[in-house]
DNA sequence: TGTAATATGTAGTTGCGCGACGTATTATGG
DNA sequence: CCATAATACGTCGCGCAACTACATATTACA
């Protein structure tokens, strides 16, 4: 049924949390590819500065919503690329997130229907 | 046709914003009677502390975003009781904030479609 | 009469996004 | 062929907003 209603009191997420998390959901990704996936899924709207790519990638690691693994094509020369994937934690917390998002939407036309104009 | 494309310099909107804003969509209202419709609306999740309130009252007043109306109901016996209404700024930020959230959830759609379990 | 609800506010702490800066490697086009 | 853009990683310090705790006063009611 994913209830997704514990982790409640990890949210809101930021929105560049957000975008992290869900660009991770497709696939593992290393920090860059993070940065340019963001900016496409979000219509260039959310440009990350590598400030705050790294420290909200820190921070997921620390909570363990995301972790490291082994670049996949690490074929011989291959410079330094940290690839990070989302754990089934960091999957809840984006689901129960998504569910919040959805109340607040569903907030938004409740209201707007009771407005007196 | 309400565009509410521009504005979105100020957003994201904090969820406290958003929701002492959509609160005083329906209809204008004093500090401590937003806090309980916040509660309320949220179905207990959002809790403001007085800190957060009338931290936010300030910075919504400063913006531009809602303006202190008179008391309607100052018929003589009233002690101090400040009253708050959304401005016609406040509203478009709003409608802005909703279709960002829209965009949000729309976004997660797309990317759970595309995953590779 | 005392206590919960109503009502408003300040002070200090913490977390996070952001801009600026710093370093190195690989493509590429002029 | 060499400069410059793109790729790729990171740190540091600033400012803003939310939260906790504290402070104060009035009204309802049991």
């Amino acid at each position: 049924m994913s209830e997704s209603i514990e982790y409640q009191s990890d949210l809101p997420l930021t929105e560049v949390t957000y975008f992290i998390l869900l660009s991770l959901l497709s696939k593992p990704k290393h920090g860059y590819a993070i940065m340019k996936d963001v900016r496409n899924m979000s219509g260039d709207r959310v440009v990350l500065s590598t400030g705050t790519l790294y420290g909200a990638i820190k921070r997921l690691l620390e909570q363990g919503w995301i972790q490291r693994i082994e670049d996949p094509k690490s074929g011989e020369s291959q410079r330094q690329r940290k690839v990070y994937r989302l754990t089934t934690l960091g999957r809840q917390v984006l689901d129960a997130e998504v569910h919040r998002l959805n109340s607040l939407v569903a907030a938004a036309r409740l209201r707007a229907a009771e407005k007196t104009p």
